[in-house]
RNA sequence: GGAGAAAUGGCAGAGCGGUUGAAUGCGGCAGUCUUGAAAACUGUUUUAGUGUAAGCUAACGGGGGUUCGAAUCCCUCUUUCUCCGCCA
């Protein structure tokens, strides 16, 4: 969520930058500007009520110490009497808090200056591209008919066995999955992330930190017998590492990756748009994760995008990069780019990489800062992206690669796959 | 799953109803000494809210209660440890 401070301190700016998004959000601010000053007289009013009952109760006692028994008495219904006010003033309290949190809760990140205004995803710009258009044979297949063709991913009976959107992957199908995890890992760790295997589930408040709650709640898979969330994405339990810490300034910028399953309920989803590969409740992701200072967040970014640059080229894919339009962005996101890898057979490009800076919109919820030289904590700035998520790499690979007699696989994952065609 | 014990500052560990934001040790930081370092000595060292500031308020796993007053007593939840059981 934004910080009071920068709601308090650039109001018109952050309700500018809000309007990116599309929707004004000048009137949410305000209220929250409004409830936030309610909630700090009330709390001044309690402060001093209880700075009363502390003063009354020490003397209480050093009359009972005195033995000064009627005049502690009568002090005591004093005290009693202040308890009661205070108890008021606490709930009167309690109640504006939850809503100011409540409202903080629904307002979206403010996106940065490059962001562009914008509704649709028509109004993202394109800020690089990339590879030839795949020279395929005459009859050229979509993945799922190639899946099919080959046997290597069985969207029928992950049908069976879950529902859909749940595929099996066998033989070099499966084969090329755990060949892209360990290549995507690999990369990661030359390019100095640190390795880590966290949960899949988590409970509700690593929900709340990363924001996917409460703006998310039903596309996650929720088991509610113990109130645990499978993870839409690693983000989220990567980044929650870091909730409620206090990190040295030296150790930024922290760089992590992990290889995790991603659960999504994609509550609404039809059409040939989300056939085959496109769209799935389950799929692998390797993705990753930086804690950064705030003055290095956007180098930072860059250097991401860097980073998933180079995976795409090494697999040889035409791919391209967009940087989201305000109203195109997820809810925690200050900038993100988006990178989109051509589907030759369905002459259509595919989402495969998200990449953002959430500056200090999660960590806010999160808690996550860092010491200054002269001892202050300031909030640090979180970043991630995918890098990569594997259903549209691998869809892209199939249709782009297919030749008359097999299709071909990238020179970068031969030694990951132990054969070069299937 | 059953029985028992516990949860205090960066760590270890006192305190078990009266001011305690918390002894002591270690660690960290600053200084003295030293050519430099070590040792020794001195000082300092949680976080959040509010206020120009002095200050005030809150927090001893979370929540609730008793009391004029709670780290200290009670209830509850969570977590950890030990023993037993089960188990990839």
């Amino acid at each position: 969520m934004l910080t009071l401070t920068a709601i308090r301190n650039q109001t018109d700016e952050i309700i500018a930058r809000l309007a990116k998004r599309g929707v004004d959000r000048a009137a949410d601010i305000q209220q929250i500007l409004a409830l936030d000053e309610s909630k700090r007289a009330k709390q001044t009013l309690l402060e001093q009520n209880l700075a009363k009952g502390n003063v009354l109760a020490k003397e209480i006692g050093d009359l009972f110490k005195s033995g000064n028994k009627a005049e502690a008495d009568a002090k005591k219904a004093e005290s009693v009497e202040l308890k009661e006010a205070s108890k008021q003033l606490e709930t009167e309290l309690a109640e504006l808090d939850s809503k100011l949190t409540q409202k903080l809760y629904e307002v979206p990140n403010a996106p940065a200056e490059k962001v562009v205004f914008g509704k649709t995803p028509e109004e993202n710009e394109t800020v690089y591209e990339w590879g030839a258009e795949p020279v395929l044979p005459a009859n050229a297949k979509p993945h799922w008919e190639l899946t099919a063709q080959y046997d290597i991913i069985d969207f029928e009976l992950g049908n069976k066995i879950t529902g859909a959107g749940f595929p099996v992957y066998k033989g070099k199908g499966a084969r090329l999955q755990r060949a892209l995890i360990n290549f995507f890992l690999d990369e990661a760790i030359k390019a100095g992330y640190y390795e880590v295997q966290p949960p899949i589930l988590v409970n509700e408040a690593s929900g709340y930190g990363t924001g996917q709650l409460p703006d998310k709640e039903g596309q996650m898979y929720h088991d509610k017998t113990d109130n645990l969330y499978l993870i839409p994405t690693a983000e989220v339990p990567i980044t929650n590492i870091y909730r409620d810490v206090i990190l040295k300034e030296e150790e930024l910028p922290i760089r992590n990756v992990g290889y995790t399953p991603c659960f999504r309920r994609e509550a609404g989803s039809y059409g040939a748009h989300v056939r085959g590969l496109n769209r799935l409740h389950q799929f692998d992701k390797v993705e990753i994760v930086q804690i950064a200072h705030p003055s290095q967040s956007y180098e930072i970014l860059e250097s991401m995008l860097e980073h998933v640059k180079m995976l795409m080229t090494k697999l040889g894919l035409k791919f391209r990069i967009l940087r989201l339009c305000g109203g195109d962005m997820g809810f925690a996101s200050a900038m993100t780019y988006d990178f989109e890898a051509w589907s030759g057979a369905q002459q259509r490009w595919l989402e495969v990489s998200s990449v953002s800076n959430f500056e200090t919109f999660q960590a806010n919820r999160l808690k996550c800062r860092y010491k200054t030289k002269d001892g202050k904590n300031e909030l640090v700035h979180t970043l991630n992206g995918s890098a990569l998520a594997l259903p549209r790499i691998v869809a892209s690979l199939l249709e782009n690669n297919q030749t008359e007699t097999g299709i071909n696989l990238p020179e970068c994952l031969h030694p990951y796959l132990g054969f070069t065609s299937i």
